[in-house]
DNA sequence: TTTAGCACTCTTTTTTGTCGTCTGCTAATT
DNA sequence: AATTAGCAGACGACAAAAAAGAGTGCTAAA
C-alpha cells in the first residue's frame, strides 16, 4: 500500500513529532537516514500521504502532524522495539526486586515503575473478579458482634473485610459458617458469593437470615470493589499539550472518575497489550488521549491490569518495551521465589 | 478598632470577593445593606481600611481584594454561621445514614460530602498513631507459611496485614503469638510495636528471630501507613482561578505529595477546627490556597482529620457550617446505634 | 461628614503591521 | 519519469499602537 519512502517519511514524522509536539516540516526530516533528498520530494510523499490520510496540517501552510490512521499505521507496522536503556534496565530490576507480601502491591510497584520511566500517568487495577477462584475461606471472631472474613483465591490475592452484627455470636457458630461456607464455595469463582447463596442458605440449610445476610452483602462488596490506583498524575502536565487549559481539565476529570478508568481497563480482553488511540477509546473523555492496556500475569495467573495514558503522541515504543520488560521480569522472579504459587506441572 | 461602618465594608468586600472573585468596587458594594451612602464615602473607608492593611488593590486604579489580614478578620470577627440550607442539610443527612462496617470508611463518607456540597478539594486521614490504644491483636493462619495480623484498636478501628514466612508455622505457633502479643500489647499505644518488641521477644523470651521479624515489620508498616484519601479534585479547576496554569499546576502538585497532605493534617492540634489562610500555611505550595481542617470525632475518639483545600477566597462560612453541621450529626447518630464503641458512663 | 463631579491611571480588547515558516506549484534538471 | 530549485502565497506568532472601560483619588460644594 505506502511505498518504502512513504513509510519512511510518515515514520520520521511521528517519531519527530513525539519528540518535540510541533508539526513537522518538509525540511526538518530531509536527510534523516532514508530521507537523503530535497525538501520539495518530501513535500510531494506528504502531499500524498495527506491525501490518503496519514498526516494532516494544522493550517494551511504549516507542517504536519500524524492523524491517528497514522499513528496506528506507526504502531502496527513500523513500530520498533527495545527503546529500553541498560540504566532504565537496571532500575527496572531494583524496583522489582522489593518484597511483596500481598500480590496485590506487585501491580501497584509495576504501575509507578512504568510511570516512572515512561513519565506518563498509569493507572492500575486487581484482576477481574470472574476468573478468581476461591480457595479457601476463613472467619475469624475478633468481638462478640464483629467477625472479619477472609477469602484467599488461586490467584494468590487475599480479600479481608469486617461484618458487623446486631446480636452476639458464639465460635461454635462461626466453626460452622467456616465449614459451611468453604464446603460450598471452594473451587468456585468469588462472583457466586451473592443473593442466591445467601437464599440458598437461609431457606434450604435454615441459618438465620440475620446472620446470613451481614455477611454476604458484606463478602459481596468487598469482591466486587475495584481498587483503581493512580500513579503520576503531575507528570503529563509537563507536556506542552498541557498548556491547553482545556486539555488539562479534561484529564484532571477523567483522573477523578474512578469507575471509568476502571471500565477501561476491564475491556479489551483479547491481547494481553491493547493500544488505543484517541477516538479508538470507548470514552469520549480520552478522545484527546491515547491508552496502553497491560493485562499484567504470572504464569497463567492473572494479577491485574495496567493502564498508561499520555497524549496521542505518546512513545509508543518506549511504552511497549517497558512492558515487556516488567512482564518478562516478573515471570522469571516469581517462577522461583513464590511459595504460595501453586506449583504447576 | 475598626468602626462598625468599616467592618461592614470589609466584610461586604470579602463576601462579594468570594462570590466573584473580581476586584470589588466602591459602586458594587453601596447601598448593601447598612452600607446605604454614596460610593464616594464606601471610597473613603476603603482607603483606610487598605491603609490598615485589610484590602488591597491588584493595580493603580483597580477595585479592592481582601489581603491576608482581611480574610484573617473576616474568618474571627465577622464570619457569620448557618449558611446552610435545608436541602443541603437533608443532602448531608442522608449520606451519614449509609451503614459502614469500619469505622475509617465514615471519615471517607464525610470527607466526600464536605467536598460535593461545598465544591472544594477535600483530603482526609485517619487517626494519628500515638493516640491509639491496642484494644486486641489475633494473628490467623491463613496457609502454612502466610499469617494474618489483625489489630483491633480502641476507637474502633481496624488494622489488618498479612505475613509471609519463610518456613511452615504452627497453630501451636500461632497460640503463643495471640497469647504473648496480647499479654504484652493489650492497652498499649500501637506505637510499642516496633524495634524495641522484637529485640525484647527474641533476646529475652528468646523466640526464633525466623518468626518474630517479619511479624514486627509488617505490623509495624501497616500501623505508620497513613492512608490519604482525596475527593473532588476536579471542582477546584472549575474556579476562575484555576485559569492561571500556573496555579493549575502548582495543584495538581499538590496533590500527588500524599506525605505533604498527611502533614498538613497532623499538624495544627489545638482546636478541632483550624484555618490557614495563604501564608499562613506551613507548606509552601500551599501559599496561594486555604486550608479548613476538621477533626473528626466521636465522643472522645479521634477519628482522623478531614482538610478542605480551596482559593483564599472560599466561602468560610459554608465551610465551617458544613463541618459543625456533620460532625454534630455524627455524634447524634453514633450516640445510639454503634454497638461496638464501649459504653462511657 | 457626606457627596457630586471630574481628571487621571491602568487594564482589557481591538487593530494594525511585521516577520518568519512552510507549503504548493512551476519550470528546469537529471 | 522522477527529482529539485525557486518563488509566491498563506498563515501564525508577536509586538506595537489605539480605543474603550472601569475605578480611583481629590476637590469643592452641600
Amino acid at each position: 500500500m505506502l511505498d518504502e519512502r512513504k513509510k519512511r517519511v510518515l515514520q520520521a514524522i511521528v517519531e519527530e513529532y513525539i519528540k518535540t509536539a510541533e508539526p513537522v516540516s518538509s525540511n526538518a526530516i530531509m536527510n534523516l537516514e532514508g530521507l537523503e533528498c530535497s525538501s520539495a520530494t518530501i513535500r510531494n510523499e506528504m502531499a500524498e500521504l495527506e491525501k490518503m490520510g496519514y498526516i494532516e496540517k494544522t493550517h494551511i501552510s504549516s507542517g504536519r502532524v500524524p492523524s491517528e490512521k497514522g499513528y496506528r499505521f506507526y504502531v502496527d507496522e513500523l513500530l520498533e522495539d527495545d527503546k529500553i536503556t541498560v540504566d532504565e534496565i537496571e532500575y527496572i530490576s531494583d524496583k522489582l526486586e522489593t518484597k511483596v507480601n500481598e500480590l496485590e502491591d506487585l501491580t501497584q510497584i509495576a504501575s509507578s515503575t512504568i510511570s516512572e520511566i515512561t513519565h506518563y500517568t498509569t493507572v492500575s487495577i486487581g484482576p477481574n473478579t470472574d476468573v478468581q477462584l476461591i480457595e479457601n475461606i476463613k472467619f475469624v471472631l475478633l468481638s462478640p458482634r464483629m467477625m472479619m472474613a477472609v477469602i484467599l483465591t488461586d490467584n494468590g490475592l487475599v480479600k479481608e473485610t469486617i461484618i458487623k452484627f446486631d446480636e452476639d455470636i458464639t465460635e461454635n457458630q462461626v466453626n460452622t459458617l467456616n465449614y459451611m461456607f468453604n464446603n460450598k464455595l471452594k473451587g468456585e469463582p468469588i462472583t457466586k458469593i451473592d443473593k442466591p447463596l445467601e437464599k440458598y442458605l437461609v431457606d434450604e440449610m435454615k441459618y438465620s437470615v440475620n446472620l446470613i445476610k451481614p455477611i454476604i452483602v458484606q463478602m459481596k462488596k468487598v469482591v466486587e470493589e475495584e481498587k483503581v490506583h493512580l500513579e503520576g498524575t503531575k507528570q503529563l502536565f509537563e507536556l506542552p499539550e498541557f498548556n491547553s487549559l482545556e486539555v488539562a481539565k479534561n484529564f484532571v476529570n477523567i483522573l477523578d472518575e474512578k469507575e471509568l478508568m476502571a471500565d477501561m481497563l476491564n475491556n479489551g480482553y483479547a491481547k494481553d497489550i491493547n493500544i488505543y488511540i484517541g477516538e479508538e477509546n470507548e470514552k469520549e473523555e480520552l478522545k484527546d488521549f491515547s491508552v496502553v492496556t497491560f493485562k499484567h500475569r504470572i504464569g497463567n495467573k492473572d494479577l491485574g491490569t495496567i493502564g498508561i495514558i499520555g497524549p496521542k503522541r505518546m512513545d509508543y515504543s518506549k511504552v511497549i518495551s517497558v512492558m515487556k520488560y516488567i512482564s518478562k521480569k516478573l515471570n522469571d522472579n516469581l517462577g522461583d521465589n513464590s511459595d504460595d504459587s501453586k506449583e504447576e506441572k
